[in-house]
DNA sequence: TATTCGATGTGCT
DNA sequence: GCACATCGAATAC
């Protein structure tokens, strides 16, 4: 891949749409992060959609509080949250203003600048386990608390059309990790991909294309 | 102020 | 497949 390509971020309309069809959409798109010269990129791959105020396992369903209050900004902002005493989760708010809807960017594949991410990373078995989960990803590409509210139409963390024409199957199951709302089909990967992160609720999981 | 909980990851079995 | 580390945020009181 050439590092001197311009990318052309996303604009903000594509996510001021419906969470499950954003969610879908995003398989596929490549997730950018630039550091100076540097460029981190990944496609997306497993995605998790996260519906408002009655959505029981969205952060949304608890009201506005200090954590979630970005979650109810307008579509194509970066939420990210701080979970379990060490790590991060990075979502993009998507529809209109005040609906407390994202989409949770669970997997990409890594494809540029792997050599920064092993760094950022740590100690890893294969390559296989450098960004198949949400806050191994956010690792890998060193999204912490400060991109928390920003645009994901910005310069330096966006996303773009993949330059591959995708031809793919997508796989439908129940999301990774609740304790409530465990049983609404609102996770999304794409079939057969190695880089998607956890095999629970693959075997049940429907295709849907 | 006290207590519970968590959209996870790691390591061991 | 399963236990558990870890600590900020939410909730209970």
């Amino acid at each position: 891949m050439n590092n001197k390509r311009i990318y052309i971020p996303l604009s903000r309309k594509f996510y001021l749409r419906n969470t499950l069809e954003v969610s879908k959409d995003l398989l596929g798109k490549l997730l950018i992060r630039k550091s100076g010269n540097k460029i981190l990129a990944g496609k997306i791959v497993e995605t998790e959609a996260y519906i408002g105020e009655h959505d029981p396992a969205c952060h949304a369903y608890k009201k506005f509080t200090n954590r979630s209050k970005t979650l109810y900004e307008t579509g194509g902002t970066i939420y990210v949250y701080f979970v379990y005493g060490k790590y991060h989760c990075f979502n993009i708010v998507t529809e209109e203003k005040g609906k407390g809807c994202a989409v949770l960017i669970r997997a990409i594949e890594p494809l540029m600048g792997l050599k920064s991410m092993k760094i950022n990373r740590g100690k890893i078995k294969t390559i296989f386990d450098l960004t198949n989960g949400p806050s191994k990803l956010c690792l890998c590409l060193g999204i912490d608390l400060s991109y928390n509210g920003g645009d994901i139409a910005g310069k330096e963390l966006f996303i773009t059309e993949s330059m591959e024409k995708n031809n793919f199957q997508i796989y439908v199951s129940k999301r990774i990790g609740l304790n409530s709302g465990k049983d609404f089909p609102y996770r999304f990967f794409i079939k057969n991909n190695p880089y998607v992160s956890k095999h629970i609720f693959n075997k049940e999981a429907k295709l849907i294309n």
